[in-house]
DNA sequence: GGATCCTGTGGAATCGTTTCCATGGAATCG
DNA sequence: CGATTCCATGGAAACGATTCCACAGGATCC
């Protein structure tokens, strides 16, 4: 490539590197004199300064590690956004990692991203497996956990309270009727996955609807089981007239396999997911969803993590979730007639 | 944070640090024996280059830049999956940056990209604007344009052929009869912009359709310009009986106020995207779309771009668009009825 | 058996910065 | 006016790796 480095500015300048250095890092202790022909300096030959020297210099590498289990979950694409732009703001680039729900492939970035020495880490972890976490917590390599947490993880974190949206996503249904809501559940290896499930599992309970354990399937947060668990959940001797989906993809796959199965949402079967996504709105009819927010998870976890990294402790962060109600589960159980006009036939 | 380096390794090893880092770096030069306690050692430490280091005296950092114009675009968010994914088995990181559409922002992520010295760049530029990209040039860094190219820019590119595409939606329209095709239009200062516009013009003069100007509503790409061009279009005194609209973005817009508006999608008004979204399947109706492959765009991206930093100068790859029919426009225009099950009522 | 060739190794230079230390000159003080 | 302080500066060490160079010792050749 080039080579146009420090001493290449200090040179047309007339000073020394030293001088260079600081009037580029805005040291105060220099004169206007020399901070004018260095700006003219690095104008003329469009200096950037090489990160790298100066990362192993200064033992600063301004850049923070982002690892998602799944870029193409909307979910996580928006908080890759959130994360980033609230990084960008602060000085910092992001790296972003994708781990694909694979353990392996979230060790692998673990240890790029050591190896990067990058300044903070933020994690969204697969599931249960420490793997190379605990290489982070050996290097005290500061770290914050979003959306999931790992027991024995003592980190910062930034969740979402489950609890009160599906509460609230329950006792709806029950209002309009329904007394068996299939469950599609997330993995049990992730802490969501237990978090939505034991909610759920308390909120039907309160309800006094079934608990018939048949009604739950336990999914993998892909669209593939949420296909397969509509069809296991409808082959049932009494199949459920309600279903929760535990998060978005598993929503798609849902409402995939019901639109061949010939059942119409809203009217035949009432459907609730979690997570909310931006065109989830736009379907017909529209999905009703368990919303939290995505955009402050993200803001919130880059704040988080700059505490950690100034040598403070932050209190972990725990968002609320609320239901927000719209024509696919807006029909009584006994009822036909269309609730809202978004829900008639197109 | 700590410092275990390649001096701790060789000094437990009981080896030279030159010794260490031949071992490390798979050089022949070394024997079998301090291959053992080399690998020991770092076994031992839990030892992890110092990859700033590394990349400063080898000049290579064997990481990539991917800078996207929105990654909450899903469009964008896969091709940045499947370029990650395909860097990644290169065993290349990827810094993602997000120019959130603005140029200032793809400037900024330009610079830093430069300042970390990746080996090479990936970028779908937000528009015409050169910006920094000059500065690539200059340097003589590595560079694959990917989606969209730059006029007076000369650089091995990865686009799609919207062409054939635009030219079978044009077409199948007209085989329904219709003869007033509405298009949302992607920025003239954007190369697909100009090119999915100019096909459409050629393909609506071809097939003898109508040629009106007003027509045609130019957008910016995102969801906002789709609603406002449905609005315009219809509020014509002779409105459009189909609309094309240029990415999926400006679908997601047009969609939601044609909801709005009490238009049933398929019957009232036929309705095709380009990007083929993978929940564009799953709306009522299912909506067709131009699809062209973003995997395979992703991965030859990273193909190109590999070749380039090794020295050799790939010829640019455009890739096929097709037309796939779904329910949104298969209903022939003095039809009603349902063509396809999932059109029907639900 | 002496010259030549490998092979593995240690030591040192190097990459491009930051930062410490010493210095020289101007400014300030009594 | 001599001594102290301050400020801007130049020079050099340091960060943690890679890589060049020299060299020792064993194998190979004529």
């Amino acid at each position: 490539m080039e080579a146009v480095t420090i001493k290449d500015v200090a040179a047309l300048a007339g000073v020394s590197v030293g001088t260079a250095s600081r009037v580029l890092s805005g040291n105060p202790a220099t004169s206007a004199d020399a901070r004018d022909r260095v700006a003219a300096a690095v104008a003329e030959l469009d200096y950037q300064p090489n990160a790298q020297a100066r990362a192993l210099r200064s033992t600063r590498s301004n850049a923070l590690g982002l690892l998602v289990p799944d870029v193409r979950n909307p979910f996580f694409a928006d908080l890759a956004h959130a994360a980033e732009q609230a990084a960008l703001s602060a000085g910092y680039v992001t790296l972003l990692g994708n781990a694909n729900e694979r353990n392996d492939q979230q060790d692998r970035y673990l240890d790029t991203l050591i190896s990067r020495r990058v300044d903070g880490v933020i994690v969204a972890p697969v599931g249960d497996d420490l793997g190379r976490l605990r290489a982070l917590i050996e290097r005290e390599v500061p770290t914050v956990l979003v959306d999931r947490t790992v027991p024995g993880l003592d980190l910062p974190s930034v969740t979402t309270d489950s609890e009160s949206g599906i509460r609230q996503a329950v006792q709806h249904l029950a209002d309009l009727g329904h007394t068996r809501i299939g469950y599609i559940s997330g993995p049990q290896a992730t802490s969501t996955g237990r978090d939505r499930f034991a909610a759920f599992t308390r909120a039907v309970a309160e309800a006094g609807l079934s608990q018939d354990p048949e009604l739950v399937y336990f999914g993998d947060y892909q669209a593939a089981s949420g296909s397969a668990g509509v069809h296991a959940l409808m082959q049932l001797a009494s199949p459920p007239t309600a279903l929760l989906a535990a998060d978005s993809l598993m929503a798609v796959g849902a409402i995939s396999i019901l639109h061949r199965l010939g059942m119409r949402i809203g009217t035949d079967i009432a459907l609730v997911a979690f997570d909310d996504i931006e065109w989830f709105a736009l379907l017909n009819p529209a999905l009703s969803v368990i919303a939290h927010s995505v955009e402050d998870m993200g803001r919130i976890a880059v704040d988080l993590l700059l505490q950690v990294i100034a040598g403070e402790t932050p209190e972990s962060v725990v968002l609320p979730s609320e239901l927000i109600v719209r024509a696919s589960s807006a029909t009584p159980i006994t009822g036909t007639a269309p609730a809202t006009p978004e829900q008639r036939s197109q």
